[in-house]
DNA sequence: GCCCGTTAATGAACGTTGTTCAGTAACATT
DNA sequence: AATGTTACTGAACAACGTTCATTAACGGGC
């Protein structure tokens, strides 16, 4: 009833993700452009836009996968005491960046005052958000955790950004790794129970 | 010996200054391009890539005054206790973003990864880490307040860039007042000495 | 077995973008 | 007046995202 696919569809987005994948990670965002793309992968722009619907639909699926393996990461960490485990989790956090800074700064250029953020990406953040605080709920049952846990994002969250787009060492000569470490550790100190 | 300018270049390039920090303003980076620029000034491309060396030039000015005007609002806070100064300080930062939401993207949106960044923006951050460092180190003498300046820059910066992005309500229902005053609270609390 | 409806994929085109530069215009000097 | 020097224009270039008429290629109906 119709021609057939000449690229099966499931391994054409593969295709064209890993290859934007590549396009990010080596000129980052500026380097994934429609046609860059489309000759990586062995097709034409318009194949593209019949798949995804856009450049932006294209970035929007490697978010997915890059929130995805950041959410496999996390929950790959190792067991330990709610400080200890919060310190980890910023190491990975950075770590996570530093191995995909191209892609990561994908994750937080593109979208545009007016378009709305996907679902998956909101409940990402709140997963993550869930997953420090219930350690600082740990640490000090007394203060509000999900108030501390999005002001704890926000300040390692701001560390990653600015390393991300290599503007880090405009602030500070620490790296990053250590800047988002004291982060963890001036909130515990800021939350811990009053015990001189 | 030659035409005479047809128009007086310090006013040309304050002209083209004002208009693009209009157009910043009400439809952000997107919306400063080259001949909409022009056109709003009312000469052609040629003229402002001759004063200006490209649209990236028009934006290092545009940023140049937006640093200026964020020093002077520093420098007329009110004088304060430390901690009182820090709070006006955080307010400040916020407020100053909130009035200039399109100009303030600007001002970490450009810059590609290869190019550096001039002397004054370094500067800059110099000195308004020195301005933080200076009530911190009042409040606790034996702290690294330079340091300690970095890191509450930082929480509030990301705050504040966030909050610029409209990207804010992702991760917290607070405003960004808010949050930068908890961020400044935060340090305070975790550097104080321990007096329970 | 042929045709035809249907869909996949192409690739040329459109409108913008930043940027360049041959050309033109206009004054100061000789 | 002629010439030299410079300011400014505006057409052109390459590259961008995006669209869509056209082409290609198959399966079902006669």
């Amino acid at each position: 009833m119709a021609r057939p696919r000449q690229y099966d569809p499931e391994d054409l987005r593969r295709r064209v993700i890993v290859a934007a994948r590549g396009l990010l990670q080596e000129g980052g965002p500026p380097a994934l452009t429609a046609r860059r793309l489309a000759e990586a992968v062995g097709v034409t722009s318009g194949t593209i836009y019949a798949q995804f619907g856009g450049l932006r639909g294209v970035i929007l699926e490697v978010n997915r996968e890059t929130f995805s393996e950041l959410r496999a990461t996390i929950e790959a960490l190792p067991e330990a005491s709610p400080e200890a485990w919060l310190y980890s989790l910023a190491d990975a956090y950075v770590a996570f960046m530093l191995r995909r800074q191209g892609v990561w700064q994908a994750l937080f250029e593109g979208p545009r005052r007016d378009d709305v953020a996907p679902d998956w990406y909101l409940q990402m953040i709140k997963q993550l958000l869930g997953r420090i605080a219930a350690p600082l709920a740990d640490i000090s049952p007394e203060e509000d955790a999900a108030g501390r846990a999005e002001e704890l994002f926000l300040a390692v969250h701001g560390i990653v950004a600015m390393a991300a787009a290599d503007r880090l060492d405009m602030v500070s000569g620490r790296s990053p790794e250590a800047l988002a470490r004291e982060a963890v550790a001036t909130m515990v100190r800021a939350i811990a129970p009053a015990q001189s």
